[in-house]
RNA sequence: GUGAGCGUAGCUCAAUGGUUAGAGCACUGGACUGUGGCUCCAGCGGUUGUGGGUUCGAGUCCCAUCGCUCACCCCA
């Protein structure tokens, strides 16, 4: 084979693509009564708003961006997710002067250089909302409200929502040198990845799937008994707004985020049926990230969906719908095969989709060919047809046929 | 970046180191000349990923390489 695809991308073929079709329908039917608006931002920045947005330590930054010079010079990057620049949006075109909040989402592909593996690509796809200029919990009780809304509507359940506080710069720290003091301790009997986390991010070491580690785990101080009490005010709030609005969540004082932006409300939305990998989505609050990009005070939260790792999962409930002919158009004979060409286009334009070949093969091969399109109705249209002016139909899924003038067959299908 | 597994027909898979690499599905045609699905028959389809090596003989064993998959790190 000469060409292949790149490692890690894929094409998106039928009867696949009308999954991505229903689920990104899906998104926008369900975003617009919780009055969200579409932005589409470039897949395209400037590398600085990934390393400052994201964080300069993070995974992502460190050695999953595709970044290169473009040819003035200047550093790029393929987007590796899609808050940063959203929020560079909102920052740039002045939208925190439109009435608070403002709520959008995004569809979209992202690109992270990683080795693949089953969930994960290099090339994937988020649907992700953001919403600007509101703290109160009870928009994040509503985000995580429309995400359920979405899940059902999807038809998907068997779903884990898990939430947690990882708090804000006031106690995070804090917490932060509470867990390094208690690990310090501890420090032989972690795994060799912990030891190297206890290093760079010492809150991943509660992440850690290693056996040893999660004794360890069970007796670090926890993130929530270090809150500040602006965060647990906000943090019960929140639990009390997920219980109004029936959403089973659960808490998770473990979870831990890998992106530097994120304060108080982390969350995430998992599946068992998904590998090693088991998020569908996931997001958070982001209170002060819009000032880190030169904006006013405005807190954001938001999240993101994985669509190959959610079309995965729809695939497994319920399979996949796939539009199917109306009508296969077997016309036989030169006379015949040219009036049906002429009809077959007055048709498409009225919206009928027909399938009509050009092959001159056997009637029995068309109907064969009709029946693995899975055709509605095969449209027989020969001599006699012809010159009586009609049109002989059969209907596959019971075999009734019957023969309707030419002139009628706008309104057969009524 | 690390580790493991797997590469044979379009797809799913067979083939003790030994004839001309097979089967099912799919595709094309026929039985049925203007009527699908079911059945039967026939046909089409291969550089066994690639390159070396061992051997009288390699799809099979060895080495390298490429690719895919899964897992780790990390992430949607």
């Amino acid at each position: 084979m000469k060409y292949r695809a790149i490692k890690g991308v894929q094409d998106i073929l039928p009867p696949d693509v009308y999954l991505w079709q229903e689920v990104e329908s899906t998104a926008r039917q369900v975003f617009a009564p919780f009055g969200y608006r579409e932005i589409r931002t470039p897949v395209m920045e400037f590398t600085e708003v990934f390393t400052r947005g994201i964080g300069e330590t993070t995974d992502i930054v460190e050695k999953e961006m595709y970044t290169f010079n473009d040819r003035a010079g200047r550093s790029m990057t393929l987007r590796p997710e899609g808050t940063a620049p959203v929020v560079r949006a909102y920052v740039e075109n002045h939208l925190y002067s439109l009435p608070s909040p403002q709520k959008y989402y995004y569809i979209g592909p992202m690109f992270r250089y990683e080795r693949p593996q089953k969930g994960r690509f290099r090339q994937f796809h988020q649907i992700g909302v953001e919403t600007f200029g509101e703290e109160d919990p009870r928009m994040d009780a509503e985000v995580l409200d429309m995400l359920r809304c979405f899940f059902e509507r999807v038809g998907v359940d068997n779903l884990r929502f898990e939430v947690n506080s990882i708090g804000c710069d006031e106690c995070r720290p804090i917490y932060r040198r509470a867990l390094i003091d208690f690990l310090t301790g501890q420090i032989d009997s972690l795994c060799s990845d912990c030891k190297r986390r206890y290093e760079v991010n010492p809150l991943r070491v509660l992440d850690c799937k290693v056996k040893g580690c999660g004794e360890i785990k069970k007796k670090a101080p926890g993130i929530t008994d270090y809150l500040c009490s602006g965060c647990r005010e906000h943090f019960d709030a929140l639990r009390g707004y997920l219980e109004l609005l029936k959403i089973p969540f659960r808490v998770n004082p473990e979870m831990v985020r890998g992106l530097d932006y994120y304060t108080r409300t982390t969350f995430e939305v998992t599946s068992e049926f998904l590998g090693a990998r088991s998020a569908v989505a996931a997001g958070g609050r982001y209170d002060k990230l819009i000032e880190e990009f030169g904006g006013p005070a405005v807190p954001g939260i938001g999240f993101a969906i994985g669509v190959e790792r959610l079309a995965a999962l729809i695939k497994d409930r319920h399979g996949i719908r796939e539009p199917v002919p109306t009508v296969y158009f077997a016309a036989i004979g030169d006379e015949a095969e040219k009036a049906a060409y002429k009809l077959a286009s007055e048709m498409r334009t009225k919206g009928i989709r027909v399938e009509l070949d050009y092959s001159g093969a056997s009637l029995k091969s068309r109907f064969r060919k009709a029946d693995r399109l899975k055709a509605t109705y095969v449209f027989i249209f020969g001599e006699d047809e012809l010159s009586r002016g009609t049109v002989r139909y059969k209907r596959l899924s019971d075999g009734e046929q019957g023969e309707i003038n030419k002139d009628d067959v706008m309104q057969f299908f009524g």
